[in-house]
DNA sequence: ATAGTATATAATGATATGCTTATATGACCA
DNA sequence: TGGTCATATAAGCATATCATTATATACTAT
């Protein structure tokens, strides 16, 4: 797929929507750097693994991300092959690092838990 | 005001979820290239004057857009003084021009009508 | 003043969203 | 096989969103 210079206002308007949730864009910002899998998700948001899902259900689904599984957690990652990855890059350029929650994360020794 | 590199995500967040909507997003599109009316926006999508007040009362609400009286029309133009300007310019550049909408609305006479 | 045009606001209703709890699935291990 | 861990799905509920119609406000022109 390649990526096209435009983004039909339709897709667009559809892609920003979902990005348009804080617990969703700190997904995406934090898989651009690197993996995640879910528990590594629910140790950052303070919210339900049941909600984390389903929100990386609505990324998946547009195919945002990625799903691998290996035994028995599943890794997410950015789907950069998608159609309107340089849109998704360029906002996703101009948002705060989020190492500070991987790094929180690690000291409570939750990273590993997954790793 | 000086933009900032990174946008904070509360902030970004709450950006993108208004620019999540088609309506919207074309306004923002239409207004990058020349300031419009609230006649226009009613002439250019199929939706009551309300429905167009109340979008363009969104975007006016965390000052993307800027609102300017002239006689009995009011003009809307995007503030490019926001502090977010350059998220939000680089997102509308990598959508299609619109002006289509515009060329349609001449067609029709509802061009001069505020002019 | 009055009427007409442009726009905003209020009230309302249908649908969407985002969480919760409960339950199902699937992999690993004793 | 049974138990446990990681994740997904289902159901339910509170709130948000987006449209509509009705009404208010503000300017213009006669």
């Amino acid at each position: 797929m390649n990526p096209k210079e435009t983004v039909d206002l339709q897709r667009a308007s559809q892609l920003l929507k979902l990005l348009g949730d804080k617990t969703r864009l700190t997904m995406m910002k934090l898989l651009s750097s690197h993996e995640c899998c879910v528990c590594e998700f629910v140790g950052i948001f303070k919210m339900s693994q049941p909600a984390i899902s389903q929100h990386l259900r609505k990324l998946r689904d547009i195919e945002l991300v990625r799903e691998e599984r290996r035994g028995q957690w599943i890794f997410y990652s950015i789907n950069s092959e998608h159609e309107d990855y340089l849109l998704i890059k360029s906002i996703l350029d101009q948002l705060p690092g989020q190492d500070e929650s991987i790094n929180d994360l690690e000291k409570q020794g939750l990273r590993i838990s997954c790793g």
